[in-house]
DNA sequence: CATCGTCTCCCCCGGGAGGGGGAAGGGTTC
DNA sequence: GAACCCTTCCCCCTCCCGGGGGAGACGATG
């Protein structure tokens, strides 16, 4: 297996390379030392996965995990950071990575979560997995007030960008029954238009990105 | 530590009461075979980590989540399950589990994961955690067309339910101004009024849930 | 049986939103 | 300097949206 190491410190390179180099049939293809180099370096080896930092100079890891995956490059992304910020998380789950986890990871751990990740599987950091649960779970928080059957199926088609007109033809009602749904959702939810009933919506779980039905 | 489990299976409990049982210090204080038990369970033992199973009769585990969270027990859910359906995750860290495993993780494993849940952190099982970050990333497939800075700018306003005057006086410009721009905005996504363009902006990830800033 | 909530439908009305067009100044690029 | 884009602003117009009011039918709840 073809493993590539980015990292801007040349001890820590240093390091990761003998833990790597230590386990039987892993070969460490190349090293980077910032997010263009890294960018070259899959392009060039290929590598089955690629450890990448986070703070680098110039490009930084997040950039180039995106450049890399956007190129078609089938190179599984495992970002290894010191710092533990959330928003790196997210970012780096954007940006295409298969792994996050911190440096203080124990060699052994790492090892393993190099040979998940390389299996084709994924994998946090448990602490950065608990931030992620928890903006799963805050959106639970600012529930939603309670709203009856027929205003959840309007709530939900305002979240699918449909307009009055055409939720009385998907619901089979006229357009002034609609109105008056729509009505008393905003009132329910205390916002001004379906706009912001359908940022409600989002905020609070009701709907989530990526469960639309296009249908 | 005081453990608690919730299987609608006497065999499964059996056996999860064996694994846990051979370690120092941990302590089996109930079993529950519902959703309805295990949060009566919860609430009367107030067991430090409950294994909970997801499908069962009555109240299934999801809902007994839900339930014992918003008693505001402290209890933390570990869900242990025996099918990997992506939605059972996303409905698992919606409810506020700690953590989501398989029911063929080994023993070794499921202590270990047991352990990390019960110092506060949280923990997927790697194929779910995939899907997972499969879902955060999905959106960056469908991309917004390029935009603006400016009209970026308004986006985000759009994003927040702002209206055209709003947002005229939040960029200290003129109505007639954003009316533009919000029109370049509809033409470049190809969609009809501002609340689909928020949902754009929902779904492409431009916006996430939960980073609204509500300055 | 009376009451309440839900779902359905109707009227009028104002205002914001969106479509069409045009135009000026500033910046970059060639 | 010409072409182009971005940003800013203006006009006209249409129409959907949202606010106000009301009302009948149905089921559940008391």
């Amino acid at each position: 297996m073809k493993v590539a190491i980015v990292d801007d410190d040349p001890l820590v390179r240093m390091g990761l390379r003998a833990i790597v180099g230590s386990e039987d049939g892993w070969d460490v293809v190349g090293e980077a030392g910032d997010g263009v180099d890294a960018v070259a370096l899959a392009e060039r080896e290929r590598p089955d996965i690629m450890l990448m930092d986070v703070r680098m100079p110039g490009m930084d890891g997040l950039t180039a995990t995106r450049e890399i995956i956007a190129r078609g490059i089938a190179t599984r992304v495992l970002v290894l950071t010191t710092f533990e910020v959330d928003e790196y998380v997210f970012d780096a789950m954007r940006s295409g990575a298969s792994g996050f986890v911190l440096k203080r990871i124990p060699p052994a751990d790492l090892i393993e979560s190099i040979r998940v990740v390389a299996l084709g599987e994924s994998l946090l950091f448990p602490s950065s997995t608990r931030a992620v649960i928890e903006r799963f779970a805050s959106r639970g928080l600012q529930r939603l007030p309670e709203l009856t059957e027929r205003e959840e199926d309007v709530l939900r088609a305002l979240a699918r960008g449909r307009s009055n007109g055409e939720i009385a033809a998907d619901l089979f009602v006229s357009v002034e029954t609609v109105k008056s749904h729509v009505a008393s959702i905003l009132m329910k939810l205390g916002v001004r238009d379906r706009t912001q009933a359908v940022i409600a919506a989002y905020e609070s779980g009701f709907v989530a990105p990526g469960e639309v039905s296009e249908a």
